[in-house]
DNA sequence: TACATTTGCGTAACCAGTTACATATTTTAC
DNA sequence: GTAAAATATGTAACTGGTTACGCAAATGTA
């Protein structure tokens, strides 16, 4: 090989990770545009959220998908545009838009479920090999929810 | 729990490697500042390069780190100018800069070293009890390397 | 030797996330 | 019933990556 963050080991595993993400993603979204499909990557959350749920808010969202709401705001607006999302304001609670799918969401989820499988069997393909993979991504998340890196870390060096 | 992300399984996988990447960096990067270093996510790679080369160009960091070379550019202009990158012009090819650690780069090593120390204590206690962990990144990133996210599922869709 | 190609690097525009701040509405507490 | 606190959402500014484009210098080739 020759990758240095490979190399490095323990001192590159957070760029690995970075690279891995941002990898993944863009090679997503230039899919869907090779595809000719007017979607972009974690829109299919949204669909996969609000198809389960009818109605949800912002907040709701991004609590389910632990997102900042700034960043369900982005991606809501975006599928708005693209006539995938109605809102309603709700009666009880100005404050809160319901979000609902669209009949042209609707319409079209069948065509975009094919390509999302096709994602889908493309990952379990990635870790065919990597049996444990998941679960132990697991374990490194639940980790950090029980204490964040910075914290682990100032715990580190104080413990020198 | 409760973590959609999590329940949805593999169409999630991305959004959680995702959410793992960031969380790590805004995480060093909040560490850093709380410890008032003047540094940043990534510049530990270009210290530990140019510690170990001497002088290297900006295509050459970005070919060892597999970034592009803008992202190089970047941390680059970043890292020079809080003095840490002596820069000269190559005088057998004037486009190349030629990059080297500065003095007080190389004065502040020794603090930087132990912060990072500390950091890579903490990604290996948060491995620790996931051993497969950075070897079954390795067999992801190979097949990647391979065969990006893309091509594969554009097979998967044709071969339904 | 001159012209076409390649290379190095800088800049602009984009993207998907973040934090911090603002505002309006609702809820709580006295 | 009103003031204070909490909540829902929106917006601005930042971050760290990308691709696309441009230009100057170097290299290859007829």
């Amino acid at each position: 090989m020759d990758d240095f963050l490979i190399e490095i080991e323990y001192a590159g595993l957070h760029s690995r990770i970075k690279r891995l993400s941002d990898a993944l993603l863009y090679s997503t979204r230039d899919f869907y545009k090779s595809e000719g499909l007017d979607i972009e990557p974690n829109w299919n959350l949204v669909f996969l959220l609000l198809q389960k749920q009818g109605t949800m808010t912002i907040t709701e969202i991004s609590e389910k998908l632990q997102f900042s709401h700034p960043a369900v705001v982005k991606i809501i607006n975006k599928m708005k545009k693209k006539g995938y999302i109605d809102t309603q304001t709700d009666e009880e609670d100005s404050r809160k838009q319901l979000l609902s799918l669209s009949q042209k969401a609707l319409d079209k989820l069948p065509v975009f479920e094919m390509y999302w499988e096709a994602g889908i069997k493309t990952t379990k393909d990635l870790l065919d090999d990597s049996p444990d993979f998941v679960e132990q991504l697991k374990n490194i998340e639940e980790k950090l929810n029980r204490e964040n890196y910075k914290e682990r870390t100032l715990r580190n060096l104080t413990n020198k």
